[in-house]
DNA sequence: GGGTAAGTACTACCTGGGTAGTTGAACCAG
DNA sequence: CTGGTTCAACTACCCAGGTAGTACTTACCC
């Protein structure tokens, strides 16, 4: 089931459009999305029945119209899309990546600053562990 | 041109195959993939074939056999194949990246360890431009 | 009740990745 | 020279993402 776990840019705007408000019709999708890309409401409409056949979203009729909110949480999607985007590039590499953005992406301090906070905590964590274990 | 810079897994371990031997043949290839996909070798040829055409790799005929050789380097298709999965994923946030990855992931005592002086290293350069510049 | 506007469903097409069989050419062995 | 082997080329599918027009339904308003 679910195969290759790497969604398209447009399924991942629309899940975007629906995390953010929680729900929405294709209209309001159609229309929030304008800026970024110009698509016919059809467009979005036949996207978001392929998204609900894959289990992605979900509707509710209101009226005459869908109301439509993601399947599933945020995180989730993030979680096996880099899960299988690591797989792919860096196999069995995360830190690779991480690496990989280190170096090659413009991060700016403040950033980095929390990033390297990150690190620490993961640290003392693993350390506990360790003395736990 | 170019359109979406994120290649399949079958491409990318095909172009690992001819990254790691410098160059293959297609039936190497195929040998060298057998434990991790087992694949006609058709399958590897023809995807050879497409790839050529899409200018990822490139060929020299040795005697009856084309001996295949990666056309970017190892770098250069996880420059741009992470760009495009931070744009799809998170837009305009490669700190977020690594932030999940850090969160979500294993990585272990060693790695971190590694990450936490390349984010140091990256604060200093920082430092240091803002000083100079 | 009939016309119109809104909105979904259906259909169709293109692209690219993935998979593999078949064909045809070259080459080597007997 | 002939037959088998070994390639690459060609062809053919399937699937999923993306894009959109057209058809149909239905609700709403007069």
């Amino acid at each position: 089931m679910s195969g290759s776990r790497l969604l398209g840019g447009l399924q991942l705007a629309i899940l975007r459009v629906l995390w953010g408000r929680g729900e929405a019709t294709a209209a309001q999708v159609h229309e929030e999305l304008l800026p970024e890309k110009r698509l016919a409401l059809t467009t979005i409409a036949t996207m978001l029945s392929k998204m609900e056949k894959k289990g992605l979203v979900r509707h509710r009729p209101e009226g005459r119209q869908y109301v439509y909110r993601a399947a599933a949480a945020e995180e989730e999607i993030h979680r096996s899309m880099v899960a299988e985007f690591v797989e792919r590039l860096f196999p069995g590499n995360p830190a690779a990546l991480v690496n990989h953005l280190l170096c090659e992406c413009e991060i700016d301090a403040t950033e980095l600053d929390l990033l390297r906070k990150r690190i620490a905590e993961r640290q003392r964590l693993g350390r506990k562990e360790a003395a736990n274990g």
